[in-house]
DNA sequence: TCTAACATTGACGTTAACGTTAAACTTGTG
DNA sequence: CACAAGTTTAACGTTAACGTCAATGTTAGA
């Protein structure tokens, strides 16, 4: 017996950073802070990244780059998804029918406090493009009277 | 002749730090990065926000508490804004067409280069949220299967 | 087995975005 | 006009999120 985790895709450090975009300092330090949970390690002590780890930098990144959350925003939503990872396997091992709805239940909770964060974002945003749109718009209708005017001009000389 | 601006509607710093939120240390700090272009002073040094700089500050706040853009993000977006709003000038006192259109253009090309980054941010949202969507759906199958079973054991007994 | 290339932990450095404190000045109200 | 309450600049402090460097250990290939 060696390793517990699959010998098949296994990554280094190095190989992470450059798939993911991280430096390899950021990979340390998000470990360090406990944003991705402690990778497996080789015998001499290095670090091998597993899928279900890149998965999970992959959904930081979005979180960070894309969404603009801290990395303490960040902890709060995967701990949160992390726990609905709990339910599920609690779901699992559960017979009595009330008890599976009451573990939905409590799961559901959880995707609608972060739904409410992304909804509000959206709709910030969603003003912000309609506002820039409206302003394309309004400048289409001018440019078309310019050209009204140049068509008049033509014709009336 | 006494100040340059309107005598109404002009607050102390005070003021608008309860009514924006921002701290006065953050409202001084925003001048000092040029995220907020010098405001009006008193006689005696005091600074005197008037109502443009209130509207001013209150995107800021959109832009950075509900959109998570850092302080440069804002910087540029508000620039680009900036010169928008010369090139609306410009054109008011342009007389040839063909320069009007030429202003419209620069305009548009202004207005589509933030479009794009807020459609990136939309898309990377819209798929968050969809992906909790389909779990919260995928819940709602479950709960049914769970009150499927629950009837035909009822109907059974 | 030797070695160049990569990895590890510490520790100190850096930047953004403010917080806090101090010393001096201004304002408005009694 | 006295003075409490508010304001100014300057300067140093703080936290998050890494960057950088050094000393040491590991790996993989010729």
């Amino acid at each position: 017996m060696m390793a517990e985790i699959d010998e098949q895709s296994l990554f280094t450090i190095e190989q992470v950073a450059t798939r993911t975009g991280f430096t390899k300092r950021t990979l340390r330090y998000y470990e360090e802070v406990g944003l991705l949970p402690p990778t497996g390690r080789t015998e001499g002590n290095y670090r091998r990244y597993s899928e279900a780890d890149l998965a999970r930098l992959e959904r930081i990144k979005n979180l960070r780059d894309l969404l603009g959350f801290s990395l303490s925003d960040i902890r709060e939503i995967m701990e949160a998804e992390d726990e609905r990872g709990q339910i599920k396997v609690a779901y699992r091992h559960e017979t009595e029918a009330t008890a599976k709805a009451a573990q939905l239940n409590r799961a559901d909770e959880l995707i609608r406090a972060q739904l409410q964060v992304i909804e509000k974002k959206l709709a910030g945003l969603e003003q912000m493009k309609a506002a820039l749109m409206a302003k394309l718009d309004h400048h289409e209708h001018k440019r078309n009277e310019l050209l009204q005017y140049n068509n008049e001009v033509i014709h009336n000389s």
